[in-house]
DNA sequence: GCCGTTTTCGGCCCGACTGTTTTCAGTCG
């Protein structure tokens, strides 16, 4: 799939063209970058099948994007494009990704201190060359450096949302080859990691030859990074990708090994030790004879042990409950009944009201919750009283159409700094349910935020707080906050915490929902979805459930409309 | 460069926050 690095295209001529102060033309751009990055469908698909017609169709692709979009799916590249970079040769991508640096301080960064790139700008400000700008001081080169310090952590491990669609893509393509046999994605990948650095795929065949040819020639491979009989790496949209060939009677082993994580699997080798056996990629042996291999469910049950889901895997606990035969009964997407927030054109979203209903009942859900914003957030759209009321009449009509659906009506409301809801009561309370979010004051402090939150959720109005950290990963790192506080209140005043299953968001994290779990606070997990393409993340925010160790019991959405509501108080 | 249930030309929803200023530019959402 080329949408992201398409989508990528556009954003950096976006930028570019701000730099250039040209008008309008960057709005553009981005919109129609954020479109095509939340295609559920390959665009080269789209133009094959449709060609420059159906590209025009996307939202924000007119006959100029169109063009160019063909004209990179042909050759490779967009002259206008490259034409652009060499103008202002600055490697726009990377220091976008600071944050608080934008178009304008790049290109005024560029003609005062000729910096191009992530390095320059650090010895600049770590020199005091940056303050002698204007409006330029002290605390300005402090926060460039602490961004610079976040995005080399950050590093470049892929986000979940991006690398598991991936991870499918190749193995669907591998299966149809008849000398596969046995398959298995492994590593961070199929342990639902939030962030990946590569791909591992075990497969067993009787063709190694063939198998590795197909991978390291299949199309959207570029670059072969290694090719041999038992292990090749490519590099396929811009992730390597491992694919290794082990012997049918080792597969289960293999996929052991390479599922890991490395710390569980160390904390599994020395329990082989301790009973007299040594635990490899190639199997359990005793002494020289192979005990297990085969499959998995053996190794573990030959340790002492209850198979352990992937998503376990990090030697947190998970070994001494499968010894003790306590795992949790991890919750399971079909038994996710609803997704708890969405967006639709009454504030930022892309589809109307029923273009959401309709996806969402093709999925299969129950119930959903319609949570566009309201308050302060002038750019998402955020609803007046009257649109409010405008919309319940919408949702009435269609409620009245459902024997076994229902759209409650809710709202993403603005904490505001000293912690008040950016809305009127009475529209609150009129509400079916009602998010709150931190979306300005980002960087408060702990103290802070935590009063913040922790007076959304004494209000009296609110039900779920969504994404409580405000996280985004790889690009900001989350406010902090004092969480016993805020678990005890929670608990304390019925308020769930959301699990966000939006790709970048995944927020609460693992860590902290399983804190939340432990702690006895319900969970909801929402999309937050802003066009029906979104609505398939909600398995992501499944699997950050089950990394947090939860059950069905843990997860509000699992629950029938009457008992959901019952336990909301709604 | 896109878009149209007020427009095929003329708009493109802006308000809060921060860090720098002493009236505001840049960034974010």
């Amino acid at each position: 799939m080329k949408n992201q690095e398409i989508a990528n295209i556009f954003y950096s001529i976006a930028d570019i063209l701000e730099m250039k102060e040209v008008e309008w033309k960057p709005i553009a751009y981005r919109k129609a970058a954020r479109s095509i990055e939340s295609l559920s469908k390959d665009i080269e698909e789209i133009y094959k099948q449709g060609g420059q017609k159906e590209l025009e169709k996307i939202p924000g692709v007119g006959e100029g994007i169109a063009k160019k979009i063909i004209e990179y799916l042909n050759t490779g590249k967009i002259k206008e494009y490259e034409k652009l970079k060499k103008s202002i040769p600055v490697k726009v991508e990377e220091l976008m990704n600071v944050e608080g640096i934008g178009p304008k301080k790049i290109i005024l960064f560029y003609k005062k201190l000729k910096i191009k790139n992530l390095k320059d700008l650090e010895k600049a400000a770590k020199s005091g060359k940056i303050r002698k700008l204007p409006r330029m001081g002290e605390k300005t080169e402090e926060n460039i450096l602490k961004a610079i310090a976040f995005a080399k952590r950050a590093g470049k491990r892929k986000i979940l949302g991006y690398a598991l669609p991936i991870a499918n893509e190749i193995v669907s393509k591998l299966k149809k080859l008849k000398e596969v046999n046995q398959i298995q994605i492994c590593g961070s990948t199929v342990r639902k990691k939030e962030t990946i650095g590569d791909i591992d795929i075990l497969v067993t065949t009787k063709n190694p030859k063939k198998v590795m040819d197909y991978f390291t020639n299949m199309e959207g491979v570029e670059r072969i990074v290694a090719k041999g009989p038992t292990k090749s790496t490519i590099v396929y949209n811009s992730i390597e990708v491992d694919l290794r060939v082990v012997n049918p009677n080792s597969f289960g082993s293999a996929v052991q090994y390479f599922v890991g994580s490395k710390e569980h699997n160390v904390v599994l080798r020395r329990i082989a030790i301790s009973k007299g056996y040594k635990l490899s990629e190639y199997g359990l042996f005793k002494g020289n004879k192979k005990i297990a291999g085969k499959n998995e469910k053996e190794i573990y049950k030959r340790l002492g042990l209850k198979w352990i889901p992937y998503e376990l895997r990090e030697n947190r606990g998970e070994i001494e409950a499968a010894k003790k035969n306590k795992l949790p009964k991890l919750v399971e997407m079909e038994d996710i009944l609803s997704d708890l927030q969405m967006h639709t054109r009454y504030s930022d979203g892309n589809n109307t009201v029923e273009e959401m209903v309709n996806a969402c009942k093709k999925r299969g859900l129950k119930y959903i919750a319609i949570t566009d914003h309201i308050g302060q957030l002038a750019v998402a759209g955020a609803m007046t009283s009257k649109e409010v009321k405008k919309q319940r009449k919408e949702i009435e009509k269609l409620n009245s159409k459902f024997k076994n659906f229902k759209i409650l009506q809710g709202a993403e409301v603005d904490i505001k700094l000293n912690g008040s809801l950016a809305a009127d009561k009475k529209v609150l309370k009129e509400l079916d349910i009602v998010l709150a979010a931190i979306h300005s004051g980002l960087r408060r402090g702990k103290k802070e935020q935590t009063k913040r939150i922790l007076s959304a959720i004494e209000s009296g109005y609110v039900n779920i707080i969504a994404h409580p950290t405000g996280r985004l990963i790889n690009t900001r790192e989350g406010y902090e906050l004092d969480w016993e506080k805020i678990f005890e209140a929670a608990k304390k005043n019925n308020v769930a915490l959301e699990i966000n299953a939006y790709p970048t968001r995944l927020d609460l994290n693992d860590i902290h929902a399983k804190a939340a779990k432990e702690a006895d606070v319900m969970l909801s997990i929402g999309t937050d979805s802003h066009s029906v393409e979104h609505l398939r993340f909600l398995e992501l925010g499944v699997y950050v459930a089950r990394r947090a160790w939860c059950e069905k019991k843990n997860i509000i959405n699992t629950l029938p409309l009457n008992r959901f509501k019952k336990k909301l108080g709604i």
